[in-house]
DNA sequence: ATGGCCATGTAAGATGTTACATGATTTA
DNA sequence: TAAATCATGTAACATCTTACATGGCCAT
């Protein structure tokens, strides 16, 4: 094989393109904005450079499109492509698939022992307070896509919101058996007293 | 603030260090390898530069030894060091500290109709069977971290088998969802009955 | 004494981020 | 018409990966 297997961020957006059929470099941006979970920074001098990439790896094409307007690329998925998107997706999967995620709050109570007592309260009340609301518009995107008709869609959201409960219950967990109200937490907004 | 926020992978090493009074890069490469989780690659690459530039910025402190070896670096965490790990794990508590963690399975999940049906059943059976596996080694790792007295080790470790347990079942009803037989890898124990 | 592993790095390159530049389109 | 926003990028920089280099230590 001539061409690397894709990263991450280009399975991505290989994948993006070939679900809109056709689209900008500026689309995919945006589909990533609206992503509720948090991917890349989504920064143009990422995502213009790397679909270029990808066009002269031959996974992509662009059909130049300029009625009067500035000039603009569309992007659509070669068989090529397609052929690599399947190849990204897997079988055969690889360790990255199916390894448990990084997750910074993890890594953070790792060390939570670095904190002051008092500190310490803070920070997993406040976590709590934001898994909440985290919670709430997991649970209405959820809904939302119930009515649409991609069933990957909604089975992609239902394992987010399946992430972000057992994500809480743990923390309620934490919270427990460091001795921590969990009550006052989502209720009040303690901080400069 | 001449010194900027440290990233996720200098707030880790950080702690490591932290935790382990005081190591050399090597013991730190060490940490990342035996993580259960998909950090980084933990390359040499990326650690020893890290390091020397956590140094510069009077975060770490390095003592030179060499008795008889080859020369090596004892790093220590300033107090400049400790308070900069404080910062990093908060409060306040930062978007991406608290955001759904990417994860590679629900981005490939997310176009797998780009597969064909066959390949589409194949891939979710063989995701299932390593997700079975991890789960027994999560569950070993946990009941060895029971024994340990550091408890946010064991507190860190059961929120990865809650993710796994969560992803897992997550699986089973997409395999459901899709129709898909699923083989012995997925027969649940009635942990909750 | 030699092959293999431990331990400490470095070099080159790929990739992503932040900040900026610029033209087109909409809105006040 | 001026300001804001959309849309398409580029440039400089920071960071991470892959691959390599090197020297000490250990078992056979």
């Amino acid at each position: 094989m001539k061409t690397p297997a894709p990263s991450e961020l280009e399975g991505t957006v290989l994948g993006v393109v070939w679900m809109l059929e056709s689209c900008t470099a500026y689309a995919v941006r945006g589909v990533f904005r609206d992503s509720p979970t948090a991917n890349w920074s989504a920064s143009a001098g990422a995502i213009y450079p790397l679909m270029r990439r990808l066009e002269e790896r031959g996974l992509l094409v662009s059909e130049s499109r300029q009625q009067g307007q500035r000039p603009s690329r569309l992007y659509r998925v070669t068989r090529a492509g397609l052929s690599a998107l399947r190849g990204w997706i897997g079988p055969p999967i690889t360790p990255t698939t199916v390894a448990l995620p990084p997750d910074p709050l993890r890594a953070r109570l790792r060390f939570l022992g670095a904190l002051p007592r008092r500190r310490r309260a803070d920070f997993i009340a406040r976590i709590l307070d934001a898994l909440h609301h985290q919670l709430t518009e997991l649970e209405s995107l959820f809904v939302e896509a119930e009515t649409q008709d991609d069933v990957y869609w909604k089975l992609a959201v239902g394992g987010g919101l399946r992430m972000a409960r057992a994500r809480r219950e743990w923390l309620i967990e934490v919270a427990t058996t460091l001795d921590i109200e969990v009550g006052a937490a989502t209720a009040t907004n303690p901080e400069s007293a």
